[in-house]
DNA sequence: AGCACGCCGACT
DNA sequence: GTCGGCGTGCTC
């Protein structure tokens, strides 16, 4: 029997298909409802049924293939709008990934295995208590400097970078322009964001206090998931008026955007490092051009990207696309600290703590002040070493060391996972003359309380050192419970990774020490000079913020590196604490050689089995881009020869990748929009038999 | 990516 | 005789 002869509209649905899947991008359903584009929907594919987004114009599905109905429609959420599925369209096409990979990545997790029944359910809750948008704020008066970026924010269009130093008072210029542009339009929306979770509560604090807790909603991934849902829930429906969140947040539906903030800019966490490799920073941009909204840009150590976008215009030169904005004094903070640079050439061979060093340590200490060590390294050693046969501590499933733990008796490979125990004799030849080589966080705390072990507080109480990485923190709490440590005075000298030098506000720390710094100098990553430069203004700014102390305790702020190169430039960069002259000349070099801001790069990366396998897989796509005479091949992009990774192999997957370098961004992108069907298609040729995955990443941060 | 189907080893 | 290993293949 048939029913009525009812109308059946075919409806486009993006679902979650990755690119390497056949499945296309837009897949087509039958509805007897014309839904409207944004509806979020549930549907059949295969053996499963899954969350969609209706999208745009029209399906076309393959011959053959017939159209299953649409098995639920969850109209107790409104339509996503088409600012928020042109962000998700441009994104997709940008970074070379399935539209509906970053669709339903953009949406918070619990809505995917959300029935419509539990959704409503969900949905018919009170709403909170109303929003108190103008709470009772103190008005700080702006400075000068302050006052003269609210200005320029409030009457020019943007983009601006905001170039503030260290406590020359970003944040309230945050505020204070979020605040008016509350106040101008009663039904505004502001977008926060900043690089880490860890971050997040200290900049929530103050957003709470100025505009009512009701007003504003978090969205990171440290949430748990039904509060990431209300959360998103509160943003959409325009009841949330300030969203503060981490890079995910760039993709929230936020339907009346009229301001972005990208707090500390330069972050290289606002670039996603898994599944899709977006920019959040530059998603940001583009989102506010797109959908009307200023965008903010703020740091002390620009991004060069940022910086030379921002240049300002000569008489040769239109300037950048960026509005400059320079705040160069700290409030309140005293002056900035002291570089002290120790010749290591000068140390006796093998020294650690330079004497120097230590004596300053030790006299804060004595005054009652606390230190910070910074070393990028975790663990004891980053390698065990068999003296007689040459043994070293390798990973048998990666073309690592396994890193030699101290306090757990370990070794393990920081790449894979792979921990064993410390064997007791050497595994290859069995002399028990093993060994630590080089030095991790671990050996530093344990050589500093053995160097600090006579040293006393002022109240006559032993110096107490601690270590804050990856290692320490692996407990939930733990991080929050050593710091609060640190700030209750209970720790003299702190060492750490660099997870110490970002954000955490340690106001009594009055000497930050780089004891090994010499590897950011000469690595072959172009950008590690940008990001030690970065990290040791970051430290430095929070050496001393709390003026008052110290100038009660009469003492400055010091900043020591200890350096075999002391004559490198960004030491005396640093010295002088000129981001502008580091960045003059790093752009210099830069621009000699071709680099971002001045080129634009992306890399294709294959895993497999072997690395034949992986090099093959790229150098046939490189002739097949050549074969096809793909557009802008030759004249704006080059493509470079399949090279192994710095760390070739990975938990047993071998790992190769391919440069593709150009001068002009559109044509790069062109070229990798023609380029994916062919990589596509060679994937299933036999030869690529044991390809595990292939990726592209537009805008590496690190080649 | 999921999740089926499908074809070969050690257990109630 | 089954439970289950993960190798190919399909999903509007």
């Amino acid at each position: 029997m048939s029913l009525p002869c009812l109308p059946v509209f075919h409806v486009p649905v993006v679902v979650h298909t990755p690119v390497h899947s056949a499945v296309g991008a837009v897949l087509s359903y039958a509805c007897a409802l014309q839904l409207a584009p944004g509806t979020l929907v549930r549907v059949p594919l295969g053996a499963r049924e899954m969350l969609g987004v209706v999208w745009d114009g029209l399906a076309t599905p393959p011959d053959g293939v017939a159209l299953r109905p649409i098995a639920a429609v969850l109209d107790g959420i409104a339509p996503l709008d088409g600012h928020w599925r042109r962000l998700v369209a441009f994104a997709a096409r940008y970074y070379q990934r399935n539209l509906g990979e970053i669709a339903l990545a953009a949406l918070p997790p619990q809505l995917r295995d959300l029935q419509p029944e539990q959704l409503s359910r969900r949905l018919r809750r009170p709403a909170p208590s109303d929003a108190v948008v103008q709470a009772a704020a103190p008005r700080v008066a702006l400075t000068v400097e302050q006052e003269a970026a609210r200005a320029q924010i409030a009457n020019q269009a943007g983009p601006f970078l905001l170039f503030g130093s260290t406590g020359s008072g970003k944040t309230e210029v945050y505020l204070r322009c979020v605040q008016e542009m509350l106040a101008a339009d009663p039904s505004a929306q502001a977008l926060v964001m900043v690089p880490e979770i860890n971050l997040t509560p200290q900049l929530e604090e103050r957003f709470t206090a100025r505009f009512g807790v009701a007003s504003v909603v978090a969205l990171h991934s440290g949430m748990t998931n039904p509060q990431r849902l209300k959360g998103w829930l509160a943003a959409h429906s325009g009841q949330a008026r300030i969203v503060l969140g981490t890079r995910m947040a760039v993709f929230a539906s936020i339907p009346q955007l009229r301001l972005i903030v990208v707090d500390e800019e330069h972050d290289p966490s606002y670039k996603q490092q898994e599944g899709a490799r977006y920019s959040a920073r530059d998603l940001a941009i583009w989102r506010g051009r797109e959908q009307g909204a200023k965008v903010i840009l703020g740091s002390a150590t620009p991004s060069l990207e940022s910086w030379y976008a921002s240049r300002p215009a000569t008489t040769d030169d239109p300037g950048g696309r960026y509005l400059r904005l320079h705040m160069p004094s700290r409030i309140g903070a005293g002056a900035l600290p002291r570089l002290r640079v120790v010749n290591m050439n000068h140390q006796p061979r093998r020294t650690v703590f330079s004497a120097p060093l230590l004596a300053a340590l030790q006299e804060r200490v004595e005054r009652g002040e606390q230190c910070m060590i910074l070393l990028n390294r975790r663990g004891y050693a980053p390698v065990l070493h068999c003296a007689d046969c040459d043994w070293k501590s390798d990973c048998p499933h990666c073309s690592a060391h396994q890193v030699f733990h101290k306090a757990d008796r370990t070794l393990r490979c920081h790449h894979c996972g792979f921990t064993v125990r410390v064997p007791w004799a050497c595994p290859g030849c069995g002399s028990p003359d093993i060994a630590p080589m080089g030095r991790g966080t671990e050996q530093l705390e344990e050589q500093l309380t053995a160097l600090l072990a006579g040293v006393h507080r002022p109240d006559g109480s032993p110096v107490r050192v601690a270590r804050i990485d990856a290692d320490t923190t692996r407990a939930k709490g733990a991080l929050e419970a050593q710091l609060a440590q640190v700030h209750a005075g209970e720790i003299d000298v702190l060492v750490g990774t660099q997870m110490i030098a970002k954000g955490h506000d340690f106001r009594r720390i009055t000497l930050v020490a780089a004891v090994q710094p010499d590897g950011a100098l000469f690595s072959s990553d172009f950008r590690a000079p940008e990001r030690l430069f970065c990290l040791l203004m970051q430290a430095g700014g929070r050496a001393g913020r709390d003026a008052q102390y110290i100038q009660t305790q009469g003492s400055r702020s010091e900043m020591w590196l200890q350096t075999f190169h002391p004559e490198h430039p960004i030491v005396a960069a640093l010295r002088q604490h000129d981001y502008t002259a580091f960045a003059q000349q790093q752009l210099q070099e830069r621009r000699d050689a071709a680099m971002p801001p001045f080129a634009f790069q992306a890399l294709v990366r294959a895993d497999a089995r072997t690395q034949e396998v992986a090099q093959g897989f790229l150098s046939a796509a490189s002739e097949a881009a050549h074969a096809l005479g793909l557009p802008g091949l030759g004249d704006h992009v080059t493509l470079y020869p399949p090279v192994p990774l710095a760390i070739q192999r990975v938990a047993n997957v071998e790992r190769a990748q391919m440069l593709l370098e150009s001068d002009s961004r559109p044509a790069l992108q062109h070229f990798l929009a023609a380029w994916q069907p062919v990589l596509l298609a060679l994937r299933s040729q036999p030869a690529h038999k044991g390809l595990v995955r292939w990726l592209v990443d537009v805008d590496p941060l690190a080649i």
